[in-house]
DNA sequence: AGCACGCCGACT
DNA sequence: GTCGGCGTGCTC
């Protein structure tokens, strides 16, 4: 008797076959019969063989997921020669409408529907299949637990190019080449074939429709072969794993004891197999990458593949390299700068099992990776692991699940854990792992408060009396220094004095901020600009005031107020383009800055012993956000500046500079306490139930008409009303216009579900959606489940 | 998402 | 009278 395992055909007479085995459910118990074996135990007395679920001679259907915004599946017949590929996650080709569209396979079957007609799958052309069976299984979790239409998934998921399209061909009959009454054009006499859309071009739609219906042309539908230029252009040499090369390796760390700890841990759980998720809760400076290293080489050693998800790629090429220098084994790097065909190679390089550990930003959660063992999500308290766009998912969420289905350990890292990360330790769904000091032995830096209220002539961008003097010791004792302010621009608003006329994004309804070296007011959500105009467009009036302070107002003042020391800015519009960020950094690693003034962008990160001073300038500015996650944004941000100092021996200085001292967000920032702010926010959250005492789910709609977006809001709020009744513990909030209510030129509604109950929220929008309210033609509308941006 | 079908305005 | 706008429905 033969076996084989594979894609083979075999003959083997059916002795027995489980009762709960849907293998043989088309009734074919015994003879001989035509299987595909895809896996073969032999245990004694007894071959389990795993077979296909399709039998010779029998109809095998399956369910078609198409990468468009569609919710349902297509079923189609597989032809006996395809039946031996129909597996679930395969990449089929199947006649949709007019086209040929390349779809999925999500469920295989011996019947079909009878209400319509079923068409035939033209091809199932890929080995092996595109999706291997626990990334499928993920993919339609996060379906399903998003609300997203499958297909929106898969177009997100899936690199460029997956969703392939059929074009319309004219192909030339041998009446069309004898016929005098018909002249084509001599190319296309010529080549005999071409594409209907240019043929159309030259003799115009009309005639190519005449000539088919005489018979001179015929139509065909035809798939092109993906384009995938072989001389492709050389991708930096940093995104490939050089690290076989031992030329410059590292030479390898001693742990702290609780780093040991850590690893031994994690180890442990790695070497068990399995899910493990863990929190690893490390001070700025503790030495989280280490551990990471560690914790993959050993993953990479277990022939296993490990996937390090980081907040933004582009902005940390010190922990890449690091990990090029390190890891004994292949290194892939993807990040938001790759090219579509670089992706698409990149993609192709882990599915053949050619990259060992793939640091990626948050898209990265979808690489496909078998023999997945580890997940790291680095700086997991990250907003950006949240995705904000038609497709809304959290990464860092996301890397818990599929590490559960991949039977992966999940590693989040963090110095300011996001609530919910620590609440889940708190819990024990996940492991909480403490490294409490840091690395080189130093303390965290004293922080002292600035109290902005008190500090009398102010120059104007913050430049308090202390902090003026701290920076001139600090420049003094040739140290360096770090401002942080999170606005960019120079004025923060531009308003007429004379009537009052505030400049605001046409697009946008926001203030436009003033960009003094670029002369023009720009908007910061959309990118709008126009120049700076000497009277005010309403009134004629020439006192324009503008004010606000943003980080070229700072950098400026600095300018004049320290003529001798060297700034530098680092903020998005100094960074337009990617070099510039590397550069900047550079100049102030090599002592070539001495103060550096930046947004957001300063924190991530980034290592200098240089640094004997940090100052917030103003570190209340993201605290009275209508957020309720304001105040962890607030905490999250101030430790994460205020860990910039103090990485060599001494500890450095930090100055916090704000309006409201007393604040206990603000005290606990300054004096390091996680676990103090944690119990104060936990009060706040718990009391108005939200996340994760509560469940989110937003909806928003958008669209160019505000009167249609307004009436579908209120529609969708009416209809959420009379939904409510099944579930009274959800809440309703709104429909109200968004706090940005035009964005882009779009006008945006939004309703908020909560409930302490996630089933309920769930079970709630379930319904509005299935009761067709979440559908409208010419506008948007987005299902946020668990949204991070309320505006 | 596309593409076709269908019902009301400004043009050869 | 027709060309063409985009509102609605369908794709196995």
């Amino acid at each position: 008797m033969l076996f084989a395992i594979g894609g083979y055909f075999i003959y083997f007479p059916i002795i027995d076959s489980s009762p709960d085995s849907q293998s043989f459910q088309g009734g074919c118990y015994s003879s001989i019969a035509l299987v595909h074996v895809v896996s073969l135990k032999i245990i004694p007395d007894t071959i389990v063989v795993e077979v296909n679920r399709w039998m010779a001679n029998s109809e095998l259907y399956i369910d078609v997921l198409i990468p468009l915004p569609l919710d349902g599946p297509f079923t189609y017949r597989v032809p006996e020669e395809l039946k031996v590929r129909a597996d679930v996650g395969r990449r089929v080709l199947v006649p949709f409408g007019k086209k040929i569209r390349a779809g999925f396979i999500a469920a295989v079957s011996d019947s079909a529907p009878q209400d319509h007609e079923i068409k035939d799958v033209l091809d199932i052309p890929d080995e092996p299949p595109y999706v291997s069976p626990p990334l499928w299984s993920f993919l339609s979790w996060m379906a399903e637990y998003y609300m997203l239409p499958w297909g929106l998934v898969l177009r997100t998921a899936l690199p460029p190019g997956s969703d392939r399209k059929s074009k319309s061909w004219a192909i030339i009959t041998r009446e069309g080449l004898t016929s005098e009454e018909c002249s084509f054009p001599a190319s296309f006499v010529k080549a005999r074939v071409m594409l209907r859309k240019d043929l159309e071009g030259l003799i115009g739609p009309a005639q190519v429709e005449q000539a088919v219906s005489r018979g001179w042309i015929n139509l065909e539908e035809r798939i092109a072969r993906p384009r995938i230029s072989l001389k492709r252009k050389e991708i930096p040499e940093l995104l490939y794993g050089r690290s076989e090369n031992p030329k410059d390796r590292e030479s390898i760390p001693t742990l702290t004891g609780d780093q040991a700890v850590a690893v031994e841990q994690m180890k442990t759980a790695i070497v068990a197999g399995g899910f493990h998720a863990f929190l690893l809760f490390g001070v700025t400076g503790s030495g989280k990458t280490e551990v990471y290293l560690r914790l993959i080489q050993e993953v990479i050693d277990r022939k296993k593949k490990a996937l390090v998800l980081v907040p933004e790629i582009a902005l940390t090429p010190q922990l890449a390299r690091r990990f090029l220098r390190r890891v004994q084994g292949k290194v892939g790097i993807f990040h938001s700068g790759l090219t579509p065909s670089q992706r698409l190679d990149e993609w192709r390089r882990v599915k053949a099992g050619k990259v060992d550990v793939a640091i990626a930003a948050r898209s990265g959660i979808f690489l496909p990776m078998d023999d997945l063992g580890l997940i790291i999500v680095d700086e997991e308290h990250d907003p950006s692991y949240k995705q904000e766009d038609s497709c809304p998912y959290n990464a860092r969420d996301m890397a818990l699940a599929r590490g559960k289905l991949e039977s992966a350990c999940v590693v989040l890292g963090s110095a300011t854990p996001s609530f919910e990360s620590f609440l889940n330790a708190r819990h024990g769904k996940i492991t909480r792992i403490e490294l409490p000091v840091r690395y080189h032995g130093g303390a965290l830096p004293q922080v002292e408060l600035v109290d902005l209220r008190e500090s009398k002539s102010i120059k104007k961008a913050f430049l308090t009396p202390t902090l003026l003097e701290s920076i001139r010791q600090t420049l003094e004792q040739g140290e360096q220094v770090v401002l942080f302010l999170n606005r960019r621009g120079f004025d923060t608003f531009a308003q007429c004095n004379s009537c009052g006329h505030v400049f605001k994004c046409p697009n946008c309804d926001i203030s436009l901020t003033h960009h003094k070296r670029a002369r023009d007011l720009r908007c910061h959500l959309c990118g709008f600009s126009r120049a700076a105009p000497p009277l005010c467009p309403q009134c004629a009036g020439e006192k324009l005031f503008f004010g606000g302070v943003g980080t070229q107002k700072v950098e400026e003042e600095l300018q004049t107020v320290f003529p001798e020391a060297r700034t530098g800015r680092l903020d998005r519009d100094s960074t337009r383009k990617r070099e510039e960020l590397g550069r900047i950094l550079d100049r102030f690693r090599k002592r070539e800055i001495d103060i550096l003034v930046g947004t957001q962008m300063i924190v991530k990160g980034h290592d200098f012993p240089g640094i004997g001073l940090v100052g917030v300038l103003c570190g209340d500015t993201s605290l009275h956000f209508p957020d309720f996650r304001a105040a962890e944004r607030t905490f999250q941000i101030l430790a994460q500046v205020a860990g910039r100092t103090g990485r060599g021996s001494d500890s450095g200085r930090v100055l916090l500079q704000t309006y409201d001292p007393e604040h206990e967000v603000i005290r606990f920032a300054a004096s390091h306490e996680y676990t103090g702010f944690f119990e104060y926010d936990a009060q706040m959250r718990q009391e108005l139930y939200y996340p994760p005492f509560g469940h989110l789910i937003l909806i928003r709609v958008e669209g160019n008409s505000e009167k249609r977006v307004e009436n579908k809001a209120l529609e969708i709020g009416r209809a959420a009303r009379m939904v409510k009744q099944e579930f009274p513990a959800v809440s309703i909030l709104g429909p109200a216009p968004s706090p940005r209510k035009k964005m882009v030129g779009r006008f945006r509604w939004q309703l908020l579900f909560k409930s302490a109950n996630r089933s309920d929220v769930r079970g709630l929008v379930k319904q509005l959606k299935s009761g067709d309210h979440l559908q409208s033609r010419g506008l948007k509308i987005v299902i946020d489940v668990d949204p991070v941006d309320l505006m």
